[in-house]
DNA sequence: CCGGTTTTTGCGATTTTGTGCGAGAATTTA
DNA sequence: TAAATTCTCGCACAAAATCGCAAAAACCGG
């Protein structure tokens, strides 16, 4: 078994069971406890997972982590956000994921826009609820404790015989040659799905997230219609995006 | 049950309870008294909580004191809460709808406590999202937004097309000539398919709502089995019902 | 294909951490 | 004031982490 697609494999465990145990790992793939441990102290110095004495916690334990740079990064999200409502148009039907970004759009959308919105997503479907005017549709299925989401064949079924207008999607990792990648198995199923049931796919994602990868791909990027950063369209960085025949905002 | 995760419980509990007992936690998570205690004090230095004789309160216990009828509600809640869990075992499937009676039985659920958890409601499925040890699965349709709930046609399907050990009824007006009843046509609905797709129906409510009604009946009262008050089974209140063939707690 | 280098992994000895227990002290409660 | 909890403290024990080291595997330039 390869280092990467044990730790891939460990990523995945976490963010099912929000908690690994080191003893159980290492019983589950034949290696010894001191390699698991080097493993999550890996994957806690990528900021993946939390280690603790006896095995390793998702993030969704801590609750409210990054509180130094959080301001910051609430600010380029902020910006991202604007960019992306201004997509949005009275009646449509509007498929996002979840994440902090797609968060932050669901609470700049203006007060009289009249839409629908359909997720799996918990935290966004809080924030949907609260506007006034908009429709909210539920995707129903198992919930995924760490990523909030609900995943699962029944969300991806329902996500198919779906055709929204528009789909925005909250993504981690992007990149010229891979696309966009995940770590999570299943909610890369849900975004594959997600993608496949709209005619626009929007992505949103801060600009430090560019060109990096994670081990499993969601799609081409050029299945992607536009990109939004917290740049400027003009930005160099966005130049080799714009060059791959994508529409940057 | 790792350290880091009895805390989190631990300050989950606090900050929904106000207040924790060492002996109950201790009862809960099946560890010692001076395990928890240590817990608390550690907890306590980070300044999560505050540590007191017996236990520890919320740091917000401190500074507001809130509506007095608030709390007595909540000691009745919290009755009902204990005995609804008690019915609750290992391996279950358990269907439930919403309401703030529901809400605190969701925060009572013993840590320990393997299940799986089907509703719509989502203040409930967040409650269930907290539990280190539950499966949840989330009923997906258009959101309602006063009553925080999926309904429509595809809830109900979805309902339909399960068999759950036990079903968890939060009841606004129980009468002994009409039944169950409920004031919102889509509730209704819901609420019938649920009573169809369990093997128990369990109705929660505090004992005011006892012998009111409300426009729509949902059933009869012979398709209940289970009722649930803060009230001792033997109040004199509740002895129609005994007699109607309804088990009482 | 081959030496040399780097990375990865496992092992044993030692240290640290987490937990429970018992006895006596401190406290709450009746 | 007496009885019942709850706390403190020291200790023991097991599980987990650390450290150094050495074998094994993968990598690489020629």
């Amino acid at each position: 078994m390869l280092k990467k697609e044990r730790q891939a494999y460990i990523l995945h465990q976490v963010n099912l069971h929000n908690k690994v145990l080191s003893a159980s790992l290492s019983n589950e793939m034949k290696v010894s406890e001191d390699t698991i441990r080097r493993d999550l102290y890996e994957l806690a110095d990528e900021g993946k997972l939390i280690k603790v004495h006896g095995g390793a916690l998702s993030h969704s334990f801590n609750e409210v982590h990054f509180p130094s740079n959080g301001v910051y990064s609430q600010n380029k999200k902020n910006k991202i956000a604007q960019k992306a409502v201004s997509l949005i148009s009275n009646g449509m039907f509007v498929l996002t994921s979840g994440g902090t970004t797609i968060l932050e759009m669901a609470r700049s959308l203006p007060p009289q826009l009249k839409a629908t919105f359909i997720s799996g997503s918990i935290p966004a479907i809080l924030e949907y609820m609260h506007h006034p005017n908009i429709e909210v549709i539920l995707i129903g299925d198992k919930v995924s404790k760490n990523s909030k989401i609900t995943v699962g064949l029944e969300a991806i079924a329902k996500i198919r015989q779906m055709q929204a207008d528009l789909c925005f999607l909250g993504t981690n990792a992007i990149d010229l040659q891979h696309g966009i990648t995940e770590n999570d198995w299943d909610v890369v199923q849900l975004k594959r799905a997600m993608i496949e049931s709209c005619k626009k796919v929007v992505c949103l994602t801060i600009s430090e997230k560019m060109n990096t990868t994670q081990p499993i791909q969601i799609c081409e990027l050029n299945k992607i219609h536009t990109l939004i950063t917290e740049l400027e369209p003009t930005d160099p960085k966005l130049k080799p995006y714009v060059e791959a025949g994508i529409e940057v905002l």
